[in-house]
DNA sequence: TCGATAATTCAACGAATATCGAAATGAAGG
DNA sequence: CCTTCATTTCGATATTCGTTGAATTATCGA
């Protein structure tokens, strides 16, 4: 996964709408949820709600799905992996997630620091 | 961690050189880089880098310390563990990390799917 | 085919971002 | 005190983002 990739999927989480709709759809799982509902339950107007899913969706983070007259809109949970992939990998010092410190996240460092001072 | 706490923490690291700038200040450690040579690495205009620090320092990303006539910029691992932490949690349907899965990330849901359809 | 429903695209606008050079700030050393 | 060095802040500008109503496309039902 290349940095651009990244960073657009970073900035397309990286507004309120955005994410709140994002979180909706992990929720609502893989059978998703239509634009309508979403732009009932997050409050946007139908074309402003459009254009941040259009958003999310050139970032790679949701699929569109036709099911009648709806477009029934779901997380892509792959790219999500993806991302929070990256970001432990080369935001982390690689220390993360049960490897080796049993803790919750990311360690301080490897390089230069002690590790314990 | 709250919904804006994560928004501008994804909106900070949403840009290529504050991107780039964070890695490195990941990889350098506890010990951290001074702006100039944050700078000269990502060969950026100093004062567009001062900008890109600042809005990683307002996101609780970075921390800054004056070392004699330098500023040095260090990762914070915390916020960083924080923002991992809440995608995990919030955009990941729960099941991550070695959890249940086994897998390397997030599952694709728990509500309304057969986990393994 | 006609109308109703679901959603997107278009055009326009203000607000926020990214960029950079020049000037200002803060610290160190003579 | 004055100069130098490391960075930041200040203007100014070009670009992108977020928002919205109006027009458009696509599907269904009668």
């Amino acid at each position: 996964m290349d940095a651009d990739t990244i960073i657009r999927a970073l900035g397309a989480l990286a507004q309120e709408h955005r994410l709140a709709a994002f979180r909706l759809l992990v929720q609502a799982g893989a059978s998703g949820l239509p634009a309508g509902v979403l732009a009932e339950r997050l409050a946007v107007p139908n074309s402003s709600l459009s254009f941040h899913l259009a958003q999310l969706s050139h970032a790679g983070l949701i699929r569109q799905e036709r099911q009648g007259r709806s477009l029934i809109y779901s997380a892509d949970y792959a790219a999500m992996n993806g991302l929070i992939g990256y970001l432990m990998e080369n935001c982390c010092a690689g220390a993360v997630c049960g490897s080796d410190e049993g803790s919750s996240g990311c360690a301080p460092a490897i390089s230069d620091e002690r590790k314990s001072a």
